[in-house]
DNA sequence: CTGAAAGCGCTAACAT
DNA sequence: ATGTTAGCGCTTTCAG
């Protein structure tokens, strides 16, 4: 089959353990024998096997990750910067992708197939409790990104401080009266983004009745999408509420949908409605929209690096880090005159 | 460590031999054996040892994709296809993104790692010659989506037949004067679209100039982005040439910064030029584009199956699909009245 | 400094 | 039908 150490071994005349170790840069060996040993590995276009050496080192070095998938944007550029940092280091990443939670549960178990990877990252979606312990007593290193568990490392954004910027923005832009279209309030982004909209109004002394929001029922992707947005739009259109002068959307994504259905009734943006999302995906600035700016490259590399450091030191303690968001101003709200938003 | 097939079998006063073979399903072993072992293995919650198993068996039920990563669409609906199939048999992906062409070598390099992977799938990348050889020694399974080699399996688009079709809407719809906005002729998908667009504007009695066609410069991507549009729009604009009636794009991804170009000088789309571009990600409806649609997610499907059935069969013939392309109208072309693309 | 040998966890061929 | 044993290719003691 396929060249072995015990081939090289053979033509240089050495052991196989010699041979393992200059393969893998442990001390001891002559330069003589190395340079042999490396000669011959060369000529032989020697490449090792991968699953023996997992199997031997009880280390496979490659990290798996489970991820709503292609659906949002929002991954993509995370999973980027995953697998920048990975590849520089010589990690593999396998990649899991799922379109419901139920999905998760299969796909967790697959990944504490002992061995099989040195642990996995868990993108946006809720850890079922009984797999929390499980995975605890199994000590497969887990870390959590926009996402939360109190035993596990986790990544996310300040939603709460994002939404609060957002709605700020607007209101500093003279607008009273903002509706919001939010996602699934299942998922805990979009609990929290409303949770500080309302905070934040009341805040500033504005009360907001509940037809000025609008969630979103839909289960797939937690209403992250564009569909999600569109309907939200339409149906609150439908209501027949008074359109507010200001709308804070939970995703670029969603406000992509918004401005759809907006259009096809006739309505301008930022001219009769301004719009402030969430992610900064590399689409919004297709759109203009003004959004709250994740650092989603950089999530991922910090996904990584944290994953490193609890392999590393699987005892030390849980840590939890927030990033900030910041706003990005472009057209759909208004407040941009640089950008020409709609042409005639 | 962790519960391996021996606690089994001790518990169930078995030997290896009969605890694997329950668990493989492989016949000849009582119910009442089989039973026990069962109920033992689920207590125990065990999980095979996926590197061990691999080692043993030769095969790892995982694939590898070497991808143009998260640059461009197109791939990521491909890969949804290659993703969803490879669960549904339990295998897994391995993803390898790069960014240029001297990072193919270094993955093709490493999925070659004898029994790293089952095989592994090329997506739009030239394979150099040397590795074709190499390859093609080691009988690592590879096969080709979008891109060609006579020695191995491929799945593609027909570029040639999607121009055509693209160049004859366009014609159909009275224009005579049209251009070419096109990635980087390195790419052959480029270079097939590009010599069609011409074949079939000639075929119609209509010779081109040469500054009627704008072919990028970019490396990045081959120019499939849309900073690569927006910058070959603006050169086109810059070059004073006059604007002809309609545009042929070669990705939707660059016709998003087409559009962006065309705005910015106040060039309106359809009524000033008509666009028709190339793809059909799912971006292209949000930005009305018609397009020439490629069955992406089948591809991958496909593109999977034809990997399957090569592991299968190491020595069968080479084969090669091409998929037709079809023609979506949508607005940007101004053969939909149903649309409105732009709102006042 | 280096060879020999014992695993790593599992499969599969070989006995019985 | 089931136990035993020999690998799979590599790492890592343990002697020497």
């Amino acid at each position: 089959m396929s060249v072995t150490i015990y081939d090289i071994a053979r033509e240089a005349n050495v052991g196989i353990g010699t041979v393992s170790r200059v393969l893998n840069n442990s001390a001891n060996v002559t330069s003589q024998t190395r340079e042999r040993v490396i000669t011959i590995a060369r000529r032989l276009n020697y490449q090792p096997h991968a699953f023996a050496q997992a199997l031997a080192r009880k280390r496979s070095n490659t990290l798996s990750a489970i991820i709503p998938f292609f659906t949002n944007y929002f991954f993509i550029e995370v999973l980027q910067g995953v697998q920048e940092t990975l590849t520089s280091l010589g990690y593999d990443l396998i990649i899991h992708g799922v379109n419901s939670q139920d999905q998760v549960e299969e796909y967790l178990q697959r990944s504490m197939r002992k061995g099989r990877v040195d642990g996995t990252l868990l993108f946006s979606l809720e850890l079922p409790e009984i797999y929390a312990q499980e995975i605890l007593e199994r000590k497969t290193p887990l870390v959590l990104v926009d996402t939360f568990h109190p035993k596990f490392d986790s990544i996310r954004v300040d939603n709460t401080m994002g939404a609060k910027i957002a709605t700020e923005h607007l209101l500093s832009l003279g607008h009273k009266s903002i509706g919001m279209i939010n996602a699934n309030l299942k998922s805990s982004p979009a609990k929290e983004r409303l949770s500080s909209f309302r905070l934040t109004m009341s805040e500033h002394g504005i009360s907001i009745s509940d037809d000025l929001i609008m969630n979103s029922p839909d289960a797939k992707n937690d209403g992250f999408s564009r569909e999600s947005g569109y309907h939200s739009m339409k149906e609150f259109l439908a209501r027949g509420t008074a359109l507010p002068t200001a709308l804070f959307v939970s995703s670029d994504i969603q406000a992509i949908g918004v401005l759809a259905a907006l259009r096809e009734s006739g309505i301008r943006v930022p001219e009769d409605v301004s719009i402030v999302s969430f992610d900064d995906v590399e689409l919004a600035k297709n759109f203009d929209l003004t959004t709250m700016s994740q650092p989603m490259f950089k999530m991922g590399v910090l996904a990584v690096k944290k994953m490193l450091e609890r392999i590393e030191n699987p005892n030390a303690p849980v840590t939890s880090v927030d990033f900030k968001p910041t706003l990005v101003i472009r057209a759909s709200c208004g407040a941009n005159k640089k950008y020409v938003f709609h042409q005639q």
